[in-house]
DNA sequence: TATTGTTATACTCTATAACTATA
DNA sequence: TATAGTTATAGAGTATAACAATA
């Protein structure tokens, strides 16, 4: 990579980092997960769906930063798998409880596997401290608002 | 935020953090950008156009992590407006190196106020140490590999 | 009235391949 | 042969609005 631009103001502004480190990353981790037949939206669905917590469709949309029309059609994709089910809360209809199938799980357990080392490969010119440290700035920074 | 979802696994993923991070600041961005005509990608190309370094269209695509074709479409849009300007390289006439107009300047000026009062109200929820902090440790992971 | 999920639509962003002109 | 830029196209991601069912 050539440095001459790394001096320009551009280069200290944390929201192009942030996009271009995304951009790196999420390219990375998709074609990672490709041969899951995952992609980054549709493994971070999944992996909630695993999780023990049964998101509704809402829920998702704003842990995930998208709009509900998006979850709409990330469910289906993964339902029509086999890989989750919607069910509907018994005390507010309106709702549906995400929850991964037994397939589900397998799979989201192998492509966290996957994701984990995607990530190690993509932060390679840190070390393990700063990664840490990266995290949890990074957890400050996507929840604040 | 309803806050069931952070004891999830995919909470500490980085790709994730990132993933959410930039999708809420490029949000706030963009819509902060609206009144000058901007948006993320295209004040990019204007600031590195205005910053004296005099980018060809191939650093812009490397420094970005664009594809070539969109550098093409975003600088057509730049220079119709009287923003940039291309000049062949005389010693390498395939290449087209990029530089902002006085009006270019100007608008890059504006915008850069702009895009740092967005980031700073993007991560109010951060200290001046940890904003600094997280760009240096940005700056390493979407430079690495 | 307000909210959850759904459908539809348009726009932006991303990825790929083929072409030209230069080197 | 290889590279910078261009054109074209398709697919993924994002944003909005309208609707049905339910609260």
């Amino acid at each position: 990579m050539d440095d001459r631009l790394l001096t320009t103001g551009l280069a200290d502004e944390i929201e192009f980092l942030t996009a271009r480190a995304r951009a790196v990353g999420t390219a990375h981790a998709n074609a990672s997960l490709a041969p899951l037949d995952l992609r980054v939206r549709s493994y971070s669905v999944l992996a909630l769906a695993a999780s023990g917590v049964d998101p509704t469709q809402r829920e998702l949309a704003e842990f995930l930063s998208l709009d509900a029309s998006q979850i709409v059609a990330l469910v289906d994709g993964l339902e029509s798998r086999g890989l989750v089910v919607r069910t509907q809360d018994a005390r507010d209809r309106r709702s549906n409880a995400i929850s991964a199938t037994p397939a589900g799980r397998a799979l989201a357990a192998k492509a966290a596997v996957i994701v984990r080392r995607a990530e190690t490969e993509s932060l390679s010119g840190l070390t393990s401290a700063e990664r840490d440290r990266l995290r949890e700035l990074l957890k400050k920074a996507a929840f604040t608002g």
